[in-house]
RNA sequence: CGGGGCGUAGCUCAGCUUGGUAGAGCGCCUGGUUUGGGACCAGGAGGCCGCAGGUUCGAAUCCUGUCGCCCCGACCA
């Protein structure tokens, strides 16, 4: 029976907005909290995020970095070290005032008026200055260079508009830091770890990103300079999904980070910081799910295949669930992208389809149908995640077996494709104001209605003028999203806007 | 932080204009019939109607305030 139902509603094209929420409830990876714009990672989004912590942070070691944890709470003090850095992060820090609480008048807590703290701590919104304090420590000689930290960590940020996985007002990330004995080191340190995140991205994530360096105006507080990973959504939306920024002296002039290079000179180390988040996860979402929900690029899926026995009307049930779970065994000990194919056998007492469903709507890459009639021709019934769900086919068990780590990689590159082509597909150059306009202009919606999907990426001249930028930005909320990296593929040319020559063109778009 | 919308059962929502004992569908529990695909029958559990004040004999409903969520903007990973 096809049924044209969807397993998310709205669809994409009917309410954006909502289907991302909605999927992520389907999906069972997070949900709101208690805590304004603070949300609770589930256990299937939890176990996304690890498997990309885990593949990151082998990247991050392979390249000779080391983990290390530094301190919430950041005395207020360093946060005003560096003057630009105070500038964007100022408005949005906590700040922690008391020790300890005692009876309210009315009843309840208050904060003790004699537990003022002496120095109030802000929680880290990033931890570039307290991580430069220890630096500083730890920097005497050109010897100790270069030093290569990475730490795991959650970090605040108190935004006015939150929306989960994409912008809360706490994150999960990493931050790399980094120190140097030259500007051309930290600068090649900046732009490997930017390489490390664009080969993360397209070989784990199956998402399709830009490189770039970002316009002034876009620039990390405090950065030199600012690149970037920009991936396109299926609203045509640029999401930033990675940053890698050349400090430049600026921190070790904040934080004092000095060591004596070989010829006995006292001079300021150069550094970098680069940090990925949970907004991965969002970006996964909206790059790759579909009306049906979720759908898991195979290298980070928490389960690859789902074995679903079908044993309510078998003679012996216990010989199919043991058929299963010998199948689940033998599979597990195929390796796909570095670790064992996970497996799980979903022995629930619910109906079939509700089962199966259940692991389309949570993006499963490969889904098992075993029944008796399987069992008997030594097969396995399969769906898979990047087909439609009605589409499913008999394998011969060894054969699956052999295919598995092959097919998960199928599926791995067949999503990857899809993404690329849509982002193909609405990558425009543009040469007129006129287009560039039309091209960013939404069609008309009914009041209340969310903004329909409409322009995507536009690689237009720009002349490096702020003022073009800032108006565009006022005029239709586009931004330069990036600049790509060397003369592009493009001859010089004009800027539409202001009619000033412009070496190259650069990526324009509506932003997360 | 500005404009708009919404907070009623786990989820989606009705009821509110015109105040008078809290509703539906889905989900959940029990039993049964089912089952190669998002079942059916019967029974059942579940709500201080976001929170706090006010008006009233009486408030989910009217008024004020507040908190939260969503959309659009400004700002940001």
């Amino acid at each position: 029976m096809a049924t044209p139902r969807t397993a998310i509603s709205p669809t994409r094209e009917e309410n954006y907005p909502e289907w991302y929420q909605q999927v992520i409830r389907a999906a069972d990876l997070a949900e709101n909290s208690p805590v304004r714009g603070c949300m609770v990672i589930k256990p299937w989004g939890y176990a996304i995020w690890e498997n990309i912590q885990r593949s990151l942070d082998a990247r991050f070691k392979a390249t000779g970095h080391r983990n290390a944890y530094f301190p919430l709470f950041i005395p207020l003090s360093f946060l005003e070290k560096e003057a630009e850095h105070v500038e964007g992060f100022a408005k949005e820090c906590a700040v922690v005032t008391h020790h300890r609480l005692i009876p309210g008048e009315h009843g309840g807590l208050v904060p003790d008026p004699d537990a003022r703290l002496d120095e109030p701590l802000i929680v880290r919104p990033t931890s570039e200055t307290i991580i430069g304090a220890m630096f500083a420590k730890w920097v005497q000689s050109y010897r100790d260079l270069p030093l290569l930290i990475n730490q795991w960590a959650n970090v605040v940020r108190w935004e006015m508009r939150t929306r989960i996985f994409l912008r809360t007002a706490e994150f999960l990330w990493q931050e790399g830091h980094t120190a140097h004995a030259t500007a051309d080191e930290a600068m090649a340190e900046t732009m490997q770890m930017l390489d490390v995140y664009a080969d993360f991205a397209r070989t784990e994530m199956a998402l399709p990103v830009l490189t770039g360096r970002k316009s002034p105006g876009e620039r990390f507080p405090g950065a030199v300079e600012t690149f970037c990973i920009e991936a396109m959504m299926q609203d045509r939306k640029a999401l930033q999904a990675g940053t890698s920024h050349f400090l430049g002296q600026n921190f070790a002039r904040a934080s004092d980070i000095q060591f004596l290079d070989e010829h006995g000179q006292r001079v300021h180390a150069w550094t970098t910081s680069w940090g990925v988040s949970t907004r991965l996860i969002g970006g996964l979402i909206m790059a790759h799910a579909d009306d049906d929900g979720l759908v898991l690029p195979p290298r980070l899926a928490p389960a690859h295949v789902v074995i679903l026995p079908v044993a309510f009307k078998a003679e012996n049930p216990q010989h199919v669930y043991d058929w299963c779970h010998a199948l689940a065994a033998d599979l597990r000990r195929v390796q796909y992208g570095g670790r064992p194919v996970e497996v799980e056998v979903d022995e629930r007492d619910i109906r079939g389809g509700e089962k199966s469903w259940s692991w389309v709507r949570r993006g499963c890459p490969i889904r098992l149908e075993i029944g008796p009639r399987d069992i008997a021709q030594d097969a396995v019934f399969m769906g898979r995640r990047d087909r439609p769900a009605s589409e499913k086919v008999a394998v011969p068990r060894a054969e699956f077996i052999d295919r598995v780590a092959g097919i998960l990689e199928e599926i791995q590159s067949a999503i990857a494709q899809r993404a690329l082509a849509f982002r193909e597909e609405h990558t425009v150059r543009i040469d007129s104001a006129e287009d560039f306009r039309a091209f960013f202009t939404p069609p008309e919606a009914p009041d209340g209605a969310p903004t329909p999907i409409h322009g995507g990426f536009a690689l237009a001249h720009w002349s490096g003028d702020a003022e073009v930028e800032r108006r565009l930005n006022e005029d239709l909320g586009v931004t330069i999203r990036c600049i790509p990296p060397g003369g592009g593929d493009d001859e010089p040319g004009t800027c539409p806007f202001s009619g000033r020559p412009s070496p190259k063109r650069v990526v324009w778009a509506k932003s997360y």
